[in-house]
DNA sequence: TATTTGTAGATTGTTAACAATCTTACTGTT
DNA sequence: AACAGTAAGATTGTTAACAATCTACAAATA
């Protein structure tokens, strides 16, 4: 048979599946804030499916730390706490640290075009002032450097981190109505990923994170204290 | 009301959370081999629990790593393979680190008994030629560690490649009927940790890994080449 | 005989009813 | 009024039956 250039199709849309994209969405956009109880017969009327799917979703959800649950008692959309985002933040940099170790001798063309391709799409968002997009694209490009450097158990740990931060990105958006943080100074990030001088990248995660970190705290230190 | 000490109790026995045990004993053991199709009414009968349970078990170990699954297709004990185990070691090499890093500063009494005892326990097991035993010290080891660490991400993360690691350290076992990897040299790695030069830690968890890996690659690299 | 096509059985996905557990509000007692 | 006990309602955990999908084998065709 004349060899077309056709893929194996994907095989995997189930109810489960939907779901989980679904309430991820729903907890990400902020439609369910943190704390909010999840009260299974509700939401699974609610999405037209029944409890079975649904309590599959949420285990996974739970997994990727969106969702805490607690047997015979209830599930809650994970709450924030100013110490998960220092462990955030403090596990991405070493995340993306070793992620560019990785790919540094490996950085081809391919990789260089969608890392300068990622940075004008967020700029774009920004300058339309288009806050949603802004927050995933900024995350697509951090996400860039993860899909290229061939580690699959690395970028699953970090697609399991990156519902989390996306939440927290909107939090501060939603909080302050003002773009999110890290949304500047992504030239420099970009100058460097694709300049010579690893040690430098590396520092810069650093001090990048660390920024992102501070404006983040601080937004969840604030509610905090408003809301008690 | 008198204040005591007292902490809240988990209440999280469930028959998800009993199949989630029995399930990752299984395949740790080697009873449940790499690559065995589970089929759901079979497993379901045998442990004595209808599926639901068990469907929202095997969600909680895909997620671990242990098990994969197609959609409409059937469930499969993960499958081992060279790059898997190169993805795992390179990565806890960077867990390890990192963990240490955190902790370095923070070391006190307890941590360090708490590792001396550990080691004990590990070299003692292996005296006996208790195998099994003697992997679950070793991993109890590093998981000292990272529960000292106080870092809840990481130790997480640490969690979920435990399983994954547990079944190559078996499955090494198992194939050569002598002692598994890392076994002995232990010393060292407990020296240092309890020393004052951070880097020579560090270098020495690089080595202590890639050790670590040459063992296992190259069994799995036999047990591959035996089966084709 | 080799290839294709159809069909039956097996297996996973989904649903809805049932059981166990927890929460809340009410009642009675001191 | 404060507290313990209790019962009713709500919610999660579990089960078993039903539907959708896949796989493997056999019949049909060349």
């Amino acid at each position: 048979m004349t060899p077309f250039n056709l893929k194996p199709i994907r095989k995997e849309r189930t109810l489960r599946s939907d779901v989980v994209e679904q309430l991820k969405e729903a907890i990400i956009n902020g439609d369910l804030p943190p704390g909010t109880k999840l009260v299974e017969s509700q939401l699974s009327a609610l999405l037209g499916v029944s409890r079975g799917p649904l309590r599959e979703a949420i285990r996974q959800l739970v997994d990727q730390n969106l969702i805490e649950s607690i047997p015979y008692t209830g599930t809650y959309v994970a709450n924030i706490s100013v110490k998960a985002i220092q462990e955030l933040y403090s596990f991405r940099t070493e995340l993306e640290q070793f992620a560019f170790k990785l790919i540094w001798d490996k950085r081809d063309k391919a990789f260089q075009e969608e890392l300068k391709l990622q940075l004008k799409k967020l700029t774009s968002a920004i300058k339309d002032n288009d806050r949603e997009s802004a927050i995933f694209e900024e995350l697509e490009l951090h996400n860039v450097v993860y899909k290229h450097c061939g580690h699959e158990l690395l970028e699953q740990t970090w697609q399991r981190l990156r519902g989390r931060l996306h939440l927290y990105f909107t939090l501060h958006q939603k909080a302050h109505n003002r773009a999110g943080p890290l949304l500047d100074a992504h030239d420099r990030y970009l100058e460097l990923a694709l300049g010579d001088d690893l040690n430098a990248m590396l520092e810069h995660i650093t001090e990048h994170m660390q920024q992102g970190y501070n404006k983040v705290e601080q937004f969840v230190s604030e509610i905090k204290s408003n809301t008690l």
